[in-house]
DNA sequence: TTCCAGGTTGTTG
DNA sequence: CAACAACATGGA
């Protein structure tokens, strides 16, 4: 753990090489509806779970190598164990484990990726660091524009999910897998999701709520074929959610969604194309890709907005 | 109005 | 296995 200095207001974390936070802070900021955190000029505000506890906290840059964690309201979290897990939550949050120099090498000279690189030097795969949450967000996001995306997610939060409150805003704790594994699809009815997505998510939570399904045993897969498997058995996951969740959440470097909107569209804006790339000449440049395939349809995604 | 969105399922040939 | 309709709604 890159440990960090502590101070009356909260924690320091030392963040790695090649990590640019302001950087990070835009793609934070992509979306005006995000329901789950507030993005200021230079600071990011959200609640964040630790041990069954709930803390609001506020990020920021300080010395310009490290994030300020700044508690704000909920659960005070003083004893080590808990600074702690706030620590490894804020480094996982944006990937600080991760060793960017190979993919900067490799993407310098990748016709794909080297205006994404040089555009967005120093970002970071931001997580979903709840495994439900990533689960809903793939669901909810299939086939449809991401603007509506979020006008979905933030129904859903906003019916089921929980808040803390600071300074009369109220700030969002994603539906529990609990909560939602004792809804009927009928409960779920003023969302404006179709019936089958809400079947869906509502079956994702019963799957969680058993046990069945956990991020600590979708890691345990060594191979991003057998995790893929694993989640596509599920209805309502396929290929693309299970790679979008396997690189969001689980953070497998090659999980790759190719059949992606997104990544089409991205891949024709920077090479010109007129027509839609088949799934062979991506599969073709991404062969250059290995391993970080979820980096290169990240960086790719970004240059859409 | 038409077309397409960060797709998946279930049916049909 | 490939092709295709159905799903539901919003944004451009």
């Amino acid at each position: 753990m890159r440990i960090c200095k502590e101070n009356k207001h909260g924690i320091l974390i030392k963040t790695p090489e090649l990590f640019d936070f302001k950087t990070n802070l835009n793609y934070l900021q992509r979306n005006p509806n995000e329901c789950m955190y507030e993005v200021g000029e230079d600071k990011i505000i959200r609640v964040i779970e630790i041990n069954q506890l709930r803390t609001l906290v506020c990020i920021s840059e300080a010395d310009n190598e490290y994030l300020a964690v700044e508690f704000l309201a909920g659960a005070r979290l003083e004893s080590m164990e808990d600074k702690e897990a706030i620590v490894r939550y804020v480094e996982e949050w944006f990937d600080f484990e991760t060793d960017l120099i190979p993919f900067y090498k490799m993407g310098s000279k990748d016709p794909l990726l080297e205006q994404a690189i040089e555009r967005f030097y120093g970002l970071r795969i931001i997580g979903l660091h709840d495994l439900f949450e990533a689960l809903c967000w793939g669901v909810l996001g299939q086939q449809i524009n991401l603007t509506f995306a979020y006008t979905l997610k933030r129904q859903f939060v906003e019916k089921f999910g929980e808040t803390l409150e600071y300074k009369g805003k109220k700030y969002w704790i994603f539906p529990s897998f609990d909560k939602i594994s004792g809804l009927s699809p009928e409960d779920m009815s003023d969302i404006k999701m179709t019936k089958k997505k809400r079947e869906y998510v509502i079956d994702i939570a019963k799957l969680m709520a058993k046990g069945d399904l956990t991020k600590e045993k979708l890691l345990h897969f060594d191979d991003l074929k057998q995790a893929e498997r694993e989640l596509t058995r599920i209805r309502g996951i396929g290929p693309w959610t299970a790679n979008y969740v396997l690189m969001r959440c689980l953070r497998y470097p090659d999980a790759f969604p190719i059949d992606d909107a997104g990544l089409i569209n991205a891949i024709k804006l920077v090479t010109g194309m007129e027509r839609k790339p088949t799934k062979e000449e991506i599969r073709e440049w991404a062969s250059a890709w290995k391993n970080w395939e979820s980096y290169a349809t990240f960086y790719l995604w970004r240059m859409l907005y």
